[in-house]
DNA sequence: CGAGGGATTGATACGTCTCAAAGCATGTGG
DNA sequence: CCACATGCTTTGAGACGTATCAATCCCTCG
């Protein structure tokens, strides 16, 4: 219903068994029997309410899980890096909708496949992609119930440097690759908040904005001692 | 580490094989391998640090996951009645440690047996069940990032008063198997709030205690409205 | 250059935490 | 059977943090 609101820029590419990056037994499992998909930035990969059948594992690229709560508010499930995976849902529909938050590289298999209950590498990759995602949720969860902004902010600001897609550059010029809004939506805060405590942050010399969606983890130590 | 800090009051029963009441094909494939566990209230089940090696699935009775945070509070990461199934790890050891809180029967499964890949149904019931997980997470999460204390209970008590283990009366007579410190701990709040926000729905008769773990939902709809 | 959306900053209200004390159960020993 | 100790729950007063409403700033794009 939803599907396409962005304009649908997505190309399509079938069955390629190429592009395995140096990658293990689990990523050439997914690859094997998958299918490429490519996205530009904000573009919608599928909507809240679109049949669940598959399962995506980000090659390239970072992916935005959402949903609209009842009251009209969005929630912000998770991002999505490269080689995370994406797309579990207990139900026949998805309860999130997925979109790129930049140029995506998207692998998807069919989650119930035949080749499932045959291929144990698959069956392997994906109760292993399941497991980390309950470890991902759990630690959410854990930072939603008894972090305060300060601490949920430093938190996420070290997740995103840790994962930080590509460059290899030392702890300044993180890229930040969502907004405000996709923050506060991510961690329970409204946008002001945020502003306000990354502010707070830069002036305790915790972390340095060289621009909004660009910064640098001056003393990495100070601030993990705050995200507890 | 902390095991059997409880006293231990565990028996064992291996490869009990009866025990289907009036289940499914998962549940089946659960009990044709799996070994059977009973404790007392309060017992342990299993320590944060213990290594992970099977899934556990209650047949009776209600289990407590919880953790020690880096801070020295204590996180509950859920409640599991029968039919449930915990003790998902994306490692090695168990992240989190469980607890019964009542008289309990549990069936547990080697997670990482070699019928696993062999037999297709047990793989796809844990598979399920790991999906299952992620939806209560998902739900988790949400509640935690857009509800205030009052909603948090609302939903809370009326997730209880759906899983309530046995009894059918209506919805008067529910039992509350857990603490108000491990609702606090499990919600994000502070017992104080719990209290507190608990009496004032009592105040304003969405709820009726008769006794502190034993309550009543005299208007369903109406509280079901301030859970949004 | 102007329009628009994202981001920042400000003032105030509200909700939850904190510290503190009292109430209420349960079980134990006298 | 009662007195008492212990732990759980409830209630109170105040401090703190975050939401809300509102205005301004900034950057990007047309």
């Amino acid at each position: 219903m939803l599907s396409h609101l962005t304009g649908g820029r997505m190309r399509l590419v079938h069955n390629v068994t190429a592009e395995s990056p140096g990658a293990a037994r689990l990523a050439l499992a997914f690859t094997d029997c998958g299918v490429r998909l490519c996205f530009d930035g904000d573009s919608e990969i599928y909507a809240q309410g679109d049949p669940a059948e598959r399962l995506y594992k980000v090659v390239r690229g970072v992916v935005r899980t959402s949903r609209v709560t009842c009251d009209g508010g969005r929630h912000v499930g998770g991002f999505y890096y490269p080689g995370d995976t994406f797309g579990f849902e207990p139900g026949p529909e998805h309860r999130f909708a997925a979109e790129s938050l930049s140029g995506c590289e998207i692998l998807a298999v069919r989650a119930a496949s035949p080749a499932r209950s045959a291929d144990g590498d698959l069956g392997r990759a994906i109760l292993q992609a399941a497991h980390r995602e309950i470890e991902r949720l759990q630690d959410h969860v854990g930072m939603l119930s008894r972090m305060s902004a300060r601490g949920r902010l430093a938190a996420f600001l070290m997740d995103v440097a840790r994962r930080r897609s590509g460059e290899p550059s030392g702890l300044r010029h993180v890229d930040l690759p969502m907004s405000r809004r996709d923050i506060a939506d991510y961690l329970g805060l409204t946008i002001e908040t945020v502003s306000r405590t990354l502010t707070q942050l830069q002036e305790d010399a915790l972390v340095s904005f060289h621009t909004s969606r660009r910064f640098g983890i001056p003393r990495w130590a100070a601030l993990a001692a705050i995200a507890a």
